[in-house]
DNA sequence: GTTTATCTACCTAACAACAGGTAGTTAAAT
DNA sequence: ATTTAACTACCTGTTGTTAGGTAGATAAAC
């Protein structure tokens, strides 16, 4: 991919994370990189195209991450922890989960974009579940956990404090 | 207060519930009661003005609903599945939690907005620490289950299906 | 009891700012 | 010679917001 590109949709995708959708516009994107508007939307056919291309970015990224976990730790429950603990770097970039900020605005999302954000929570879901069983634990704790992880992060967000983050930390080891 | 703007603001909060803030225009809202965007500034001195009043309408029929609830049910566990039976009702109504939307936008609210949407988690989280108190539980749950709350309406609204509040509401009766 | 003044709740009309997007051009790289 | 990656310049639509005005109710002053 073009390195201007990939810039492009690094920022976005940093962007959204901090202010939501609505704090990404295509002009402040390129002053971001140094090209005008006009040039942003050469690289993506419009906005939508952008959301599209950005989110799967971004899904292949947390999931490559996901499938390191794996490898470099054999243990579920460490593994989980290992979860929390990349929500919770991710929080001290003061940023939140790229899919969980565009929740709010599903209902206006582009089709494409609506379901890679789909697909990302169930993935994560899929991968929670598979970490219980190893564990012998109830599979259905996985919803908890990743709506958990989900509202934790967006809550601790306004307060500036990962309380709540650290609260899952601390109970997953009780499970 | 006023009928009119009695009506602006319930409309006001079940548009954002259902679209998000960005969903909520001055205009379509005075469309809604029949009266022009000029007319709907009149009654708040701006959007931001629109936006406190109604925030603090939301969280006081919130906070009330849990006072009645005290009162009508003993059983503190019981209490706590009836939280969820609040957030299930908002869930039908093709709504989420109001400062759950409000989140993504955080960083752009009004102060007073922004304070009020503070307090609403952090009064919930009170509310289901007295009842975790009052069943023997560990009150660091209370944080646990706030969360999982929001991210599971959330995350539910986007497939349609309130698959992880039902989870939660089981998970609770096995604390 | 009529005038005077004020308030309420709306209106019309327009504004400035900003959004995404398009058409056509340019200049360098392949 | 064509493609790539940028540009300039503009358009269209939407947003919150403001200014100024109006019909009707209320209430005090004369």
């Amino acid at each position: 991919m073009n390195e201007t590109k990939e810039k492009l949709i690094n920022i976005a995708i940093s962007t959204i994370q901090k202010y939501g959708i609505n704090g990404l516009t295509i002009r402040e994107l390129g002053n971001a990189v140094g090209i005008k508007p006009a040039s942003v939307l050469y690289h993506f056919n419009n906005k939508d195209g952008l959301l599209n291309e950005l989110i799967k970015v971004y899904n292949e990224n947390f999931f490559s991450q996901l499938k390191d976990l794996e490898k470099t730790e054999t243990d579920p429950r460490k593994r989980l922890e290992q979860l929390v603990s990349i929500f919770e770097s991710v929080f001290d970039d003061d940023k939140v989960c790229l899919c969980g900020m565009l929740i709010s605005d599903n209902q206006i999302l582009d089709p494409i974009t609506k379901k890679h954000t789909q697909q990302f929570f169930k993935n994560v879901e899929k991968w929670i579940e598979k970490n219980l069983l190893e564990l012998g634990l109830d599979e259905n704790l996985s919803k908890i956990i990743i709506s958990s992880l989900e509202g934790a992060i967006l809550i601790d967000k306004i307060y500036n404090k990962n309380e709540r983050l650290k609260a899952i930390r601390v109970w997953i080891k009780t499970l």
